[in-house]
Parts: C-alpha cells; sequence; structure tokens
DNA sequence: AATGAATGAGCCTTCATTCAT
DNA sequence: GATGAATGAAGGCTCATTCAT
C-alpha cells in the first residue's frame, strides 16, 4: 500500500508539474488535457481520476503556490527581530520565493482571477484570511508600540508589497532584463519609509 | 452618408460597450461570440462585419483603454509645475481614470497577458514605447537637476504606481471597500519618498 | 425568406425522421449525434442550431407523436353517435394511428420513462392533461345518462386501451405475427364490455 | 466456507439491490458501475468478480424478477378450482406481485426493451417459452372445455393481464394514487368477461 | 451594412473494464 | 475474494467563423 500511494504520489506530481509549464506556456484555458497528458505521461484517465477536471488541477496548483510561499513568508517573520527587520523579511521572502520559483509564481499571478470566480474560491478565500489574520498578528503590536505607521490595514500590502509585485511582473514578462533580487535594497527600504514610523519622512521640518 | 456612418459607429461602440461587459464577467476566453451579441442587440453577421473576429474586439477595447489613460496622465503631467507635483499628477491620473473608468481598468489589469501574446503585440509594444518615452522626457530633466534620485529607469513606475495598482486590484475585486481616492495622499506621499530625492531617505542615525 | 424558412423547416423535418430511425434502432441513449447526423445529412452545428441537444430532439419527437395521435383520436371521438361507437373510436384510432406509424409508436411507448424524467417533463404533463380533459368530457354526459359505468375515472383508459396496447406491444416487438387490426373487434368488445353499462355483464341472473 | 460463502452470497444481494435502486432513479444506461458502487459498499473490482460487467447485473436482476414472479403465478394457478378461478389467480398473482416488489416491477416494466436485445436475450426467450407453455397447458383443457372462448393464444394475455398491467404502469409512475389491489374485481371481471365463455358477451337483444 | 443558418474541427469529460497487489 | 489506480475509446457539445441572401 505504501508503495502503491508513494508510486500514486508521484503521479499526481508528475501531473500537476506538467499542467504548470502547460498554463504558463498557453495559460489555463489554452491549455488542452491532450498537452498535459502528453508532457506528464500520465493517462486521460489517470488525470481525471486524481483531480476530476481542468480546473481542479489548476486551482490545486494556485493554491499550493499560495501555501508554499506563505509558509516562507511567515517563518522568515517570525525570526525578524524588529520591525524594520519584518519589512525587510517581507520583502526578501517575496523575491527569494519568486526567484526559486519563477513558473509558480507567474502562473499564481496570472491566474488569480479564474481561481477567484471557481469553484474553489471558498478555499482562495479561506487561505486569504488566514495570512491576512497573522499578518495582522504580527503587525499589531509594532503599531501599538509606534514603530509602524497607523493606518488603514488595507493600505501596508500595497505599500510594503506594491513596488517589488509591479517590479516582478514586468520582470516575469521578460519585460525588464534583472530580477528583483537586484533590488532588493531599494524595494525594502521604499516599503520602510512607506509603513515605519521614521521621523525623517518629513525633511523640511528635520532639517533646521 | 453622416447619419449613416453615425449609426455605424453607434453600433461599434453598442458592440465594445457590451464586450466589455462580457469579458469583465467571463473572461475573453470564456466569452462568445453569441453573448456579445445577445448583450449588444448586434447579429452576428454585423459584429464580424466591424471587428472580423473576438480577439480583434478585446484588443480594440484594450488599446484604446491604454490610449485613453496615457493621454489623460500626459496631459496632467505636462501641467505639473514641478517634480513633486508630477509625480502627484502620475498617481491622481491613475486614481482618477481607474475611478472614472473601474470596468475598462479591471478589463485591461486582466487582459494584459492575452494582448501580449495576440495579433495586437506589435501595436502594444509600440504603444507601451510611446509611452515609456515621453515619461522618460519627463524624468530625464527631474534627475539631471537632482530633485528625482537617480534610479535605473526600470524602478520608477514600480516604485510610483506599485503601490496604488495593488491597491487598485483589490478595489476592483472587491477585496476593500473603499476606492483608492480616498488614500490619495498616502500613495502620492509613499511614490514621492521612493522616488523624489529628499535627503531623509536612510534614517539620520546613518550618517554621522 | 420564405424561402430559406422552408428550407429550414425541412432541414428540421429530415433530422426528426433521421432521428427516429436511429431511435428505434439503437435506443436513444445508444444513439450518437453522429448517426444522426449521418442518416439526416445535417451538419453536427445544424443539429444543435435546431434543437440544442440529443434529449431535446427525443423530447420533440415524442410530444409530436402524441400530439398527432391524440388529435386522430380526438376527432374520431366527436364524429361518433353515441357510447359504444366512441368506444369502438377509441380502440380504432389506436389501431390505425400504430398501424399507420408502428415506428412513431414503437418510440413512444418505448421512450415515455425517459422524457418523464426530461427536462420536457412539464410539456408532457401538459399534453397528458389536456387530453385527458377531453377525454373526460367525453366520458362524463355518458356516465351521467347509464350507458357507461360509473367507474373511477383513471379505470377508463386501462379497461379500455389496455388489452390492445398490450397486444401492440407484442406485435412491434416482434413477438406476435398479426397487427392489431386483425383483432380490431375482439378488443373494441372486451373494451365495451368493461365499461359499457350492458346489464348483461352478469349472465347467472340474467338468464331465467 | 459455508461462512465465506454466506458473506459473498450477501455481498451479491447487495449489490443487486443497489444496482435496483440505480436503475430505477437513472435507468440502466444512466447509471453508471460508481454509482453501484457508492450504493452497495462493494469496490469496483468486487462489482466486476461477481457479476462480470453491468449488463449481467441488470439481466440478472430482470431474469430472476420473471422467475419470481412466474413461480408465485403458476402456483397460484396450480390450486385455482375452475377457470373463473384461474382468472382471478392470474390478475391476483399481478397485483400481489408488483404491490409486494413495487421497485423491482417498475425495473421489469422498463428494461424489457434492453434486455431482449443484450447477451441474455436467450436466456429471456428460453423463459418467457417456457411460461408460455405452462399457460398454455393450463388453458388448453378450458378451452377445449367450452368453459373459455376458443380466441388465438397470443389474444390471452393482453386480454386478461392488458387493463391491470397498464393500470400498474400509471400507478409506478406516479400518475394515480391507488394501487391496483384496489380494483382488484373491476380487473379480474373485465379479464373474465373478455376470455371466459360466458354466453352473455354479446347484448341480448341481438340474439333472439 | 445586416442577418442567421450552416459548418466541423476540437475539446472536455465519462465510464466500462482491466489488472497488479 | 477484495481493492482501486490506471486505461483510452468514444461521445456530447461548443463556438468561432463563413457565406448566401
Amino acid at each position: 500500500m505504501s508503495k502503491s500511494q508513494a508510486r500514486s504520489g508521484q503521479r499526481r506530481r508528475d501531473i500537476l508539474q506538467a499542467a504548470l509549464a502547460c498554463f504558463i506556456e498557453h495559460g489555463v484555458e489554452g491549455t488542452t488535457i491532450e498537452m498535459i497528458r502528453d508532457r506528464s505521461g500520465a493517462s486521460i484517465g489517470s488525470l481525471y481520476h486524481h483531480f476530476g477536471n481542468k480546473e481542479r488541477i489548476a486551482s490545486t496548483l494556485f493554491l499550493q503556490g499560495l501555501q508554499d510561499f506563505s509558509q516562507a513568508l511567515l517563518q522568515r517573520l517570525s525570526e525578524a527581530g524588529d520591525a524594520r527587520a519584518g519589512i525587510q523579511a517581507m520583502v526578501d521572502s517575496y523575491i527569494d520565493w519568486v526567484s526559486a520559483n519563477p513558473d509558480w509564481a507567474r502562473f499564481i499571478l496570472q491566474t488569480r482571477g479564474q481561481v477567484i470566480h471557481g469553484e474553489a474560491a471558498d478555499k482562495l478565500t479561506a487561505a486569504n484570511r488566514e495570512q491576512f489574520q497573522k499578518l495582522r498578528a504580527w503587525l499589531s503590536p509594532h503599531v501599538a508600540s509606534g514603530t509602524l505607521k497607523n493606518l488603514p490595514l488595507e493600505l501596508y500590502r500595497p505599500l510594503i508589497i506594491g513596488p517589488v509585485q509591479d517590479y516582478t511582473r514586468a520582470w516575469l514578462a521578460g519585460r525588464v532584463p534583472h530580477g528583483p533580487d537586484r533590488y532588493r535594497d531599494v524595494f525594502a527600504t521604499a516599503a520602510w519609509q512607506a509603513v515605519g514610523a521614521n521621523t525623517a519622512f518629513k525633511p523640511a521640518s528635520e532639517s533646521p
């Protein structure tokens, strides 16, 4: 049984990996089951035995990606000493995960809209909510202690991740040559300036 | 003739508007010609008479949107007095256009990937290039004069627009309740701190 | 337009006729769209343009058959002079319609179950109800006047049509060699004895 | 062995019962092996171990039903004292079996067509032939002695069972509220009048 | 310019059946 | 006897596009 389960698990993984390659190359809708079958070596029946339909392959890939990134982020965050280090950890986690998994990242960045309206919408909402709670739990004390600005909650993510994410989109689309790790500090600094309670952000009053 | 052309122009506009609604609701691939026919009131033959195929409807919508936004942006930019005002103008243009055309914005944000690989790819590249040149023309003097940081060119857009764009995506997807205009100044300030040559972008304690 | 409509109507009729032949030969489920396409000469797209799906072809055929028979029956019934002639008309109508349309009859007798549970269920119920009302309207006066037995309404149909229908099933299935018209009078007499108010159905008291 | 056989026999029975429920609910063709697996609790492999394929499950159910009913009928018939009692026994057997096994009856009434053309066709023919012989053996003496009308053999069944069968179909389909047992005597009387050699089957006024 | 019936390649999915464990 | 992953042929249906009117 354990042997057969191992095989079965491998089959699943093969299918997911093949599907990811196809999805990036042709988009989810542009990918046919036949393409995934070709690339994975699995039979059509096996694809359906394991996932039920094409959408479920895509949403599995999407949700696993979210979770994988989320784990990495929360791990690094928990190791961060102070608020500044935490912001740096967020930017670094993003850059590192995206650099290590460019295909997966490309897929997630392009597919969110379809998963939102698909049958896995609930799972996605739940995953988002959970990550949001954990981030809030990290932010709150720093806001309370005055090391982070007190902003509406929905602004932290855009201010911290917005720039690096926009740059990453451009990189993944081939519009810029260098990966985001080249500008690691630029993005982290911008993020810190946007949300950190550094008193220096109004230079006029600061340099008498 | 002018009468008939007027009617024809109306037909085109009806089709584009109906298509936009369908594309947002079902995605471009998920939208069938039949749906657009239904919503626009035009016949199938008419759709093909005016646009040739479905992709051309989508790319027309996309490129017109880009151009419409670009015009507004460049207009406001040309009226900006100094660098700080220019940065403000960029953020404001983005917020204003998105707020005035939420559906169009949603469509453009979701469809770029498909237009890039379609037959209108060249037009898109040309349009992008043109806008990029004009922005660079605006930036250069300010960088030269030291009012803007001297950064690699590919970083300005992410740093200026990244946060407001990420927030806008969340708003258009219904994940946050308030439109981006509520946080106009937050985004503009963050953008300015990221690219403006204020001397305070490194903590005072670090430069003795 | 009228020309095109005529062609279109012909196409519909060709499809229905081809489908009927296929359904009888292989059953509705056993018939593939490809078979109907083959036999009708229409394209797959045309099949779907006209009927939407296979089930709708079957239910159209079914409902039209019911209606065709119903019309013939009610016509003959309206011409019947007295109760005995009416019963005869019912049996004769059944036999004549079945003899004239053996394929259609075979189809209807075999397909009711599937139509009942399909999307045309409501139409079927409505058609049944309508015919039932009309038959009741014919029966009532004769029951009131004492020329027909006063039985629960749901018994007339089985008593009148039951025998000839059971025989017809056997004939259509090839289990008996002769058509039901050979025993026209046997069935009509049995029906009359079952529902007619002849006082002779208890011989013991009648032959002193 | 006997223990394991008992278990196995139970498994077979579970499968048949589950299959019957599925067949009624979705039809034989509409029922998938997966549905039967679900409902019976058996594994797919087990289904195939016991029956070989789906059709064999259906034909087993069908032939067992026929046999079960046939036994009951012949038993009652052998106990009937005279012709009238025999006719009554036929109608009663039908009503009683159908009332005791409504699902099974529904299945048989709906499935005959498919079994006829399947691999169990020969078995069905043989079973029909055997029952027919036995019924003929019962009828013959009564026809010879003049207590039953001398009719073509193929007419007895329709005349005797036709009405109650038609009524039963309506009841099993939910179109009439009361079971056939409510009208036991109506059906038996009609049958007797149709095939019994009572002299009154032509109106008295016609034989002066 | 408008219409909509016709086309048919192509895709997703189902499902009976097999077979190694 | 039991299990369930694997198989792949087959079929229903969609939909962009064409074209005669």
